[in-house]
DNA sequence: AGCATTTATGAAAGCGCTTTCATAAATACC
DNA sequence: GGTATTTATGAAAGCGCTTTCATAAATGCT
């Protein structure tokens, strides 16, 4: 392992000098820069780690924790977001490290992190409203962004999509359409995307009974997605709003063994998940979706946590992304 | 922070001591231990691992890369894996990171890792034949264990599932019902797994001709699901062996669009991959399915990867789990 | 009792960097 | 040409641990 002192030694120069070249200070000639950056690349020199780190104090890397709950974890696009988050953080010589949550919410597990000096700063996924997470690292004065929302008036850093704006429009989309009795199969209602959708239903319904838009909050798996359209087309619903495309695939199912079919009997509204391997396509009618790409989710993220790193006022680091409308076969009119 | 110098300061011992009693070195007196187990926890002290890590020489952390290209990371179990990976490695005090390799295969990446002490080892997923990442590796000396296998006569530690036992019991199974034109749905043709599982299922087949048993080895999407097998029924076949669940999705939608019913005219076995929120049983016919849980295989390897610390050999690693035949409604005799 | 061990602790070096402070050389100024 | 300044480099301290080596106290043995 080639060493600073080996490098500095080979060529004749202090550590101090070396280190300066190396890290872009101005204060050392240009051409002693160029004979040190020269060596380094030749004597394939890498900087230890963790002896940087106890120097300069900073982990350069961040923290994301694994919930412990098996249920949080069906997560099917976790790798997408993480590939984006990843890449975007190895640009900058970022890592991204890994922990597991074992007791209730985790927050001893990021204090842990923080403490012991692993991490900078986290990412917190799948926020609750008013998550106690964010709130503790508040508390700890420990660097954070949400992918979500923790709560309805942040004043943490965050990346969302528009979710509220997403499915009101998606519904009045429906209601315009004629529809009068839509369906909502949503997430679990404690999280905040699904408050935010359940929201932006009710405001996009307008006037419409609340009597006539049941409102399943569930896990969002196939098999949720099924129960709920079969108690929502008993009860009369022309339409569905799914909040995932898993839950899009149970309610088609349904749809089918009930005799109907997508489309010309139900309409269907899901936002894309853009779940890879499983596409909108590949439904019995092209679905229309609201669509948010998840990967600009974790470089976004990337970004802001480097933005706090550099002293940015976390509330000065909140992004709404727009979700885009795409209207396909599975939306009509309801039957006369 | 608490450090070391103020714990010990604060104790009147020796910062030597007390790292002593701190890491369970067996000199120090068993009253000298409980004083000092009882102050770390008042002051909660939490040992700076850049610091250790420094002094240690080990990183304490383990690394997985993720792959550049977009279509290797559409893997759905990828949270699920990690989490039994992290969980695990969490329970002796160890990191996961995870890095982004621009390119090629990324072998750059894991030496950089590597060599600048960020990780002790690595784990490898979606092995091809001949991994160069695995040779790479080798030849550098760092440790690792792949999930899965990089090769057919592997020296290297690694946890793999029994795909060719599995597929071949599958097509008997088929082959016993009565079927002579079997399809194989399979994922990328360079992948260990789907190699294994051509073999497998080719062995299963004994004496029936090749010809009557097409073989699409693709990207794992509902979409090539739907299109293998519509080719397939096309030729006639009267099964489909699949190996994700979302190419028996796929397969599902081609059965129906021709009219035919699952379990009916046309069996269907499918490597579950257990993927959250899409179970076997979301299909119009329960399907029967090989099983094996993909959590374990974090598990697992999390193991290795510590015992290969302690010195263990890596060809003494090595672990092929079995993988169950559960039988449902999916499967039945051919259509006289 | 007297010497050889064993047991418990401390001093200090070292892990590989960064960074402050001091210093020497080069340039500027009047 | 002499002093003030800027520029380029080095010496050394320090980041917070672990671990070797030395040492003092306690115990064992005959």
């Amino acid at each position: 392992m080639t060493s600073l002192k080996t490098l500095s030694e080979h060529l004749g120069l202090s550590q101090a000098t070396v280190s300066r070249a190396l890290n872009g200070y101005s204060t050392v000639s240009p051409k002693t820069r160029q004979r040190v950056l020269d060596a380094a690349r030749a004597l394939d020199y890498r900087p230890n780690s963790s002896a940087r780190r106890l120097a300069t104090g900073r982990a350069g890397a961040y923290g994301m924790i694994l919930p412990s709950e098996r249920h949080l974890l069906l997560d099917p696009l976790f790798s997408d977001f993480m590939s984006g988050l990843t890449e975007e953080l190895a640009r900058q010589e970022r890592d991204v490290v890994l922990g597991a949550s074992f007791e209730g919410f985790g927050a001893a597990t990021y204090e842990r992190f923080s403490r012991a000096g692993k991490v900078d700063g986290f990412v917190l996924g799948q926020p609750l409203l008013d998550d106690p997470r964010a709130a503790h690292l508040d508390r700890l004065g420990i660097p954070f962004v949400v992918h979500g929302r923790a709560s309805r008036a942040p004043t943490h850093a965050f990346y969302d999509i528009d979710n509220h704006g997403a499915f009101r429009q998606a519904t009045e989309l429906l209601v315009a359409l004629g529809h009068r009795r839509i369906a909502l199969l949503n997430g679990h209602p404690e999280a905040v995307f699904a408050i935010m959708r359940r929201e932006g239903f009710l405001d996009g319904l307008g006037g419409l009974p609340r009597a006539q838009t049941p409102i399943t909050e569930t896990e969002m798996t196939e098999a949720a997605g099924y129960r709920a359209t079969r108690a929502a087309l008993e009860a009369g619903a022309t339409a569905l709003l799914c909040s995932s495309i898993l839950l899009a695939l149970g309610a088609e199912r349904a749809v089918r063994d009930a005799g109907q079919e997508l489309g010309r009997d139900v309409s269907l509204i899901c936002h894309d998940d853009d779940l890879s391997g499983l596409s909108t396509a590949s439904f019995s009618a092209p679905l229309t979706v609201t669509r948010a790409p998840i990967r600009e989710a974790g470089q976004a993220i990337a970004g802001m946590l480097e933005a706090l790193m550099t002293g940015a006022a976390p509330d000065s680091l909140q992004e709404i992304a727009p979700v885009e409308l795409v209207l396909r076969a599975s939306t009509r009119p309801p039957p006369a």
